[in-house]
This record gives structure tokens, sequence and C-alpha cells, in this order.
DNA sequence: TTTT
DNA sequence: TTTT
């Protein structure tokens, strides 16, 4: 069935990359998507959207990314849950982003510390995310 | 900024159709969309995928389809925190929808009452969701 | 950059499947695409969109559809403009679907022969384009 | 029936607008989106891809952007067709854009004259395109 | 008949 | 040069 996503907005912190038990490299971010109109105040509010890449991608988008930069990503909307330490069933919806785009270049918008050189900053792939056991999930 | 949400999948409950206090035709749906590829159980799994539809769009939404029907939607992700009676903070990802289409006639997959004679099932409307109070809000 | 394109509608005829020189799968269709709103006549019009699929995508979709028959696709929006026989460049805009799915069950609007026994109706598949030689093309 | 274009790409001239006999504003405009992968010869390639905007909007895009510049638009896939000169049929395919985004600040890129005071360069609108006889049509 |  |  059909599910996809368009998403531009900004990096609301730095992209968290980590790595699965069985060597799989994940990011988790957060983007600010400004909204299209305004609220009853006149103020254009913002949603917070939840994403999680897989593999190079991950490492890509981590790499090429900081907090504040202007992105655009493409994928699709999970729905997952979880036991949390209370023992209360957690549901979460976020993306899973299987491509993404930058629309700054490094100069624009720096803050954090650099991460690495970029031989190509659009570089990014397909990942077809393959069956990875839940339980191996690092966050 | 971008954001765009495309979905195919099956209403997991009859639409539920509210009105805010000032009387806005407010939709809530549940979506069960499945995943393209199969988990490592060779099982394929859903997405449980909420959304809210508005105005004339929420009505015929609600009138036109039952649990258990493919429909279309097209919208956008929206993100939203209230405090719970226990005074906690929720935090809510789920979908505008501003356009579905029904993907079934109405004889397929039949299971709720009827709700309403069908001048055009494909019937729905822009519905450009204009600045509503969130404490106007019936859920 | 993001190209993405998601369309439901009905295939005109059936999906004329070929193979390149090099032995890769190439599908053509034509699907047309009923309009939200209608014209000044309140008449419903369609836009007859052509779009190409690759390898095994190709052969499942050729397989699994036929002319009149409700689909959905996901791709991007090609061009490309080659030299016809009196010499005049011709300009092409299509859709290169990577993805599809089936909207009805096989029984409903037959028309065509049946081409294949179906394992798996939702079968599809990724289909990265690899750097095929334009010459290399059958249509 | 869904048709639904996502497009991130540079404008490749200005945008041209115009006007219908009746009034409304039309833009036509060219976009040249990069491609993801390179070709066998290991350039980028990029689509281009030909648009149409109307109304507000149109005006909003061709007073905020200019040729080279960043946008993202949104809207779907038309198909149209007319007789030339010469008594030949000509088949169009081209995005119909009902929303776009400035990825860009006024300054990058600048190349053409200043056209005009842009107190929002993000504002953009609906447009459903009420019946307009193609005859009606500037281009 | 093309953008950076 | 079009589908239901």
């Amino acid at each position: 069935m059909i599910n996809r996503v368009v998403l531009i907005g900004r990096l609301t912190k730095d992209v968290e990359l980590r790595y699965t038990q069985s060597g799989v490299a994940v990011g988790t971010f957060s983007l600010a998507v400004n909204r299209q109109f305004t609220n009853a105040s006149g103020e254009r509010e913002a949603d917070f959207i939840n994403g999680v890449i897989w593999r190079k991608a991950a490492e890509n988008f981590a790499n090429f990314t900081h907090k504040g930069v202007l992105v655009a990503i493409e994928g699709r909307i999970q729905t997952r849950n979880y036991e949390d330490k209370n023992g209360n069933r957690v549901y979460v919806t976020e993306v899973v982003a299987d491509n993404f785009s930058l629309l700054e270049k490094k100069s624009d918008s720096q803050q954090s510390a650099p991460k690495s050189q970029a031989p190509d900053p659009f570089a990014n792939s397909g990942n077809k995310p393959i069956d990875i056991d839940p339980n191996d999930l690092p966050f």
C-alpha cells in the first residue's frame, strides 16, 4: 500500500547516530516543519516531526548535516509501540526516511562542530530497511 | 515548507464525526497501511496511522466510508501536545487529511450500517483549516 | 533533489512489456487519472499520464494488471527527447514508476486474457534503474 | 483520484506571468530537477519539467523568484493537447502547481532585476483552478 | 531546450 | 489518443 511522505524543514538538533548490535547504522532526527498558515494569533507555528534513517544514508545524513540546517526528506510513516520502564505502553508515530537532500551549503547556518570532509554533500542512498529485529533497536 | 503525505489503507473503525463548539465538523480516523516488505518472521505488518479531517470533507468522509474500507488520503503530518488528567504532557503525531478517495464501491467489504444516500461517493473538498482554537477541539 | 509522484488511476490499455538488448525488462503504460473537479461543462475529465517501469517490477506490473484496472503508482517525473524520423526533436515527459499497488482483486473489471498465476498480486520491488544506455531503449 | 507531485529544483528562467482574457493570472515555468543517480558517463543529469501556476500564487511565484533560484513546488500532473499551426495535435504533460516554497533567500543566486518588495517571501495560496476555458489560455 |  |  502507498505510504509516502515528503518534508522540508530544519533539524532541531544534530542527527544522533548509533549502531544496532548487528552493526547497522541508525540515525534519529527531529525536523521542525513550518506550517503554511499562521494561527489565530497570527503566528507561524511548526510541526516537530521525529524520524529514523538507516544504514549508509544514516551515516551520510549525520555527517553532512547539523542542527538548524534546512533539509528535504522522503520516506514513510511508521508506527510502533513498546513498554516503558513503568510498564506503560508507549505509542510512537515517526517518519522512516529513505532519502534526503541538503538544501543549504555547508557554510549556511553553521552551528555545530565540523564532523566530516564531504566528497558529495548530496550523497545519500537507497536503504531498503531489511527486516531488522525491533529488539535490536538502540533507542 | 513542504509537508505532504499520501496514504492508502483500510479504516480500522468507522470515522468518528464530532463538531467543535463553533459548529465546525471534525472527523477522526485510524488507517491500517500494510507495509511493503514482510518482517523477519515473514509476516506483513501494518502501520496504524491516526488522522483528523475537517469541515465538509469530514462529513463526506464519515458518511461515505465505514470500518474496513480501502481509502486513499492526502494531507500533512501535524504534531501537537496536551496535558492529560494526570498532568502528564502527551505528544501526538497524526495526519491532517485535506482530501480523500474511496477505492471500493459501497458494496465491497460492507460491514457497518448504511449512513447516507451518496450522490457522488468521490465528493470531497478542499478544507483549508482556518485557524481553529485548539481549546475548541472535541478530542 | 526531490522528485516524487503518487498517482491513482486506471490503465488505459494493457502494460506493454519489452526487453532491452541487454535483457532488462521495461514496461510502458498509460494511466487515466480522473480529475478532482469537474470542468465548466460539468464533466469530470481525466489526465492521461504515460509511464515507464523497469526490471522485476515491470514484469510484475505487466503480469498482474490489465486494461481498465485501478492501480496506484509511485515514482518520479522524467523528461527526455529524441529525434524522430523527420529529424524533429520530440520532447517527452513521463513518469518512471518504482513501485505499484493493485487496488482491485483479479476478478474486478476483468477484460483481457489471463497472463500469469499470481502468488502475491502485491508483489513488486525496488528497481533502482542502473544506468541504462538510452540507445538501448526499445521504445 | 490521487495525483500528487512534489519537486525541488531550480528555475531555468524567470517565471512568465500572463493574464487570461478574463483577467486571471497564469504563470508558466520550467524547473531543472537534478537526478539522484549519475548516468553511465558519471554525469548527474536533470529533468526539465514545465509547469503552470494560477492566480495569486502565480503572481507571488513570479514576483519572488527568478532564474536559477531553488524552489519546492507541490501540485499535480496535467495532460492536455492542442492543434498547432500545421494542424498537428501536440500532446503536453506538465505540472500544475498549487503551492511553492522559496528555498533560498533573495540574495542567493541573484541574477535578474529586482521585481517586487517582498512582505513574505513564502507567501503563496491555495488556487483551486476554477473551470477556465482553455481557449482563454494565453499560451 | 534549459538550472547550480 | 486513451480508463471506470
